[in-house]
DNA sequence: ATGTCCACTAGGAGTGGA
């Protein structure tokens, strides 16, 4: 079973990029982040042409998630509970069948603009209702995955750099807490395990030709309980489909696929 | 300081967000 999640920056904009990825990997479940259309324009034709089942949550302009499964899936909840304001960024669905079924959420957490930004301060709010809200389901024995953008840069390995940026937006104590306390609920960042000494990273700006010269951050993970890293095979951070495709634009992110045995 | 991209409004570029 191969599992990913990507932030596709604008699911219209990306279509067609996005339909060239799903053929080429071929992935089983995929969690989408900041779709930015409203859910009656959601194209489900286009993925279902592909073998897609789709289940939504997202809104006009701006944030949305998505889950595609090849397996059917069931709707378990949408959006965070009591944080409703800050925009569609939660989804979480039950996917495949039978003893391979899987509980998977995706997440856009916020960014938090600056740290002197009243943004900042709800981002922190929205990690600790987030931690409160996965409590009471997260257990090491049931095969559950939280996957998405969550804007922290979890350790000074996942910087391009880390002694420029220590303190700013996505490398903050009180982030890197917010992340550790999720993590502490019993998961594992699957692509830490698999690979715990390589810098990695799963955005790079737009600007300044940060990708070619390295400069990235990796804050797209797919969390795992133990009895998902049991089943592990492979991870990796799929940056192939950061650069071009046939002229068309990639996402600011790249998409990160695991496969899990069976 | 910031070289890009996306969506929105509006009916052609500017603005806000990331």
């Amino acid at each position: 079973m191969r599992i990913a999640t990507w932030n596709i920056n604008g699911l219209r904009a990306r279509l067609e990029f996005i339909l060239l990825w799903l053929a080429e990997r071929e992935p089983d479940v995929v969690g989408f982040q900041e779709l930015k259309v409203a859910d009656e324009l959601f194209p489900h034709a286009e993925f279902e042409a592909l073998g897609y089942h789709a289940l939504t949550h997202g809104q006009k302009s701006w944030n949305g998630v998505a889950i595609l499964s090849r397996a059917p899936l069931e709707l378990v909840e949408a959006g965070l509970p009591g944080q409703s304001g800050f925009g569609s960024r939660l989804l979480r669905a039950r996917v495949g069948e039978g003893a391979g079924a899987i509980d998977f959420t995706t997440l856009y957490c916020p960014n938090g603009k600056d740290t002197d930004h009243d943004d900042y301060q709800r981002k922190l709010d929205w990690f600790d209702a987030l931690r409160d809200w996965a409590a009471t389901f997260v257990r090491p024995d049931r095969p559950i995955v939280l996957g998405g953008d969550f804007n922290i840069v979890p350790s000074p390995l996942d910087s391009w750099n880390e002694e420029r940026l220590r303190g700013s937006i996505f490398h903050t104590e009180a982030e890197r807490e917010r992340m550790q306390a999720l993590i502490d609920l019993g998961l594992f960042d699957l692509f830490r395990v698999a690979h715990p000494e390589t810098r990695a990273f799963s955005w790079w700006d737009y600007r300044g030709g940060a990708f070619h010269r390295k400069q990235g951050l990796r804050i797209d993970f797919l969390l795992g309980t133990r009895a998902i890293v049991d089943r592990l095979r492979t991870i990796e951070i799929d940056r192939e489909f950061r650069k071009k495709k046939d002229g068309l634009t990639a996402s600011d992110h790249a998409p990160v696929i695991a496969t899990l045995d069976d």
